[in-house]
DNA sequence: GTCGATGCAAAGGCTTTGCACAGCC
DNA sequence: GGCTGTGCAAAGCCTTTGCATCGAC
């Protein structure tokens, strides 16, 4: 579990004020706000839009929910974050950095607790799979459902 | 790709009623009309709520939305079917068998073409990863998100 | 006959959208 | 200054739920 930090080096505001540009698109501090927050949190976290919010409240950093809405979306089909797909707890957002590729989920459907694996097998697995089948392979999305240790061991009761 | 059917042997209102009484609840025509409703289709159907219920409406057997909710909640915690998380399209279910466990899906996000494919390096992989945080396994769920050959021509106009 | 299941319609999350105004370029 | 983005509130979708009635056992 590599626990690298960003070199707070790029503010990632040109990175994003380019992306968008090359859009058409216009750099607001609201969605330099919900990039940032992600990028101060780490790698690793997982949030709904709600949380987005939430936390982008309590910094008094005033963001519409649906501006929030509207900001994960942009910011996902431009490639600087990544959506998930985990069962339980809905639609959350993680930040798509490129030492972060290529990871995969294991969920406790107990309590929600997440850990992050990363194993190459499966994306050969889903290569094989796309090729066999003449798709062109865009993702692979591995979730591994299971029961953490205090769960598993609340269950036994 | 096996496409086995299951044998009609079985009316499987048996095991539907054993597994229900087992629970103490009971055995209705809604509920049986839903789950012969995935056995009539076959293995690979992947069927939202609305479908199984527009299905049941032409078959001229009716049983109201609600309840088909309610019976595909109840028939995935029997373990009768299975619920698939597709991001595309939502939430869809398809038949639990035998012959058809620890199968893994390719889906096409132009058009929603799904095909599925086996592979026992996926449940390695998702086993390793519970095993090294300590977890229980319960299940491992691969998506393979692609563009199929005519989404994928489409897509370089 | 009892108690669980159904149907209907209403309520509930979560997400998107229409519109007037604000503010980036 | 033009035109995109925001905020707000309303609408939309999918799913669940409350309640009276029905029907499996």
């Amino acid at each position: 579990m590599p626990a690298s930090f960003t070199t707070g080096l790029d503010p990632s505001s040109h990175v994003l004020r380019n992306s968008l540009h090359d859009r058409g698109q216009r750099l607001t501090p609201q969605r330099e706000r919900v990039l940032t927050l992600f990028e101060r949190i780490g790698e690793g976290s997982h949030l709904s839009a709600e949380e987005v919010h939430q936390r982008l409240l309590r910094s008094a950093e005033r963001v519409s929910l649906a501006t929030v809405y509207r900001s994960l979306r942009l910011l996902s089909s431009m490639g600087l974050l990544q959506e998930l797909e985990l069962p339980e707890g809905g639609r959350r957002f993680e930040l798509a950095s490129d030492t972060h590729r290529d990871h995969h989920h294991l969920v406790c459907v107990g309590c929600g607790r997440t850990e992050e694996f990363e194993n190459p097998q499966v994306l050969e697995a889903g290569a094989t799979a796309a090729q066999s089948h003449g798709f062109r392979l865009l993702e692979c999305v591995l979730n591994v459902r299971a029961l953490c240790p205090i769960c598993a061991a609340a269950e036994r009761l």
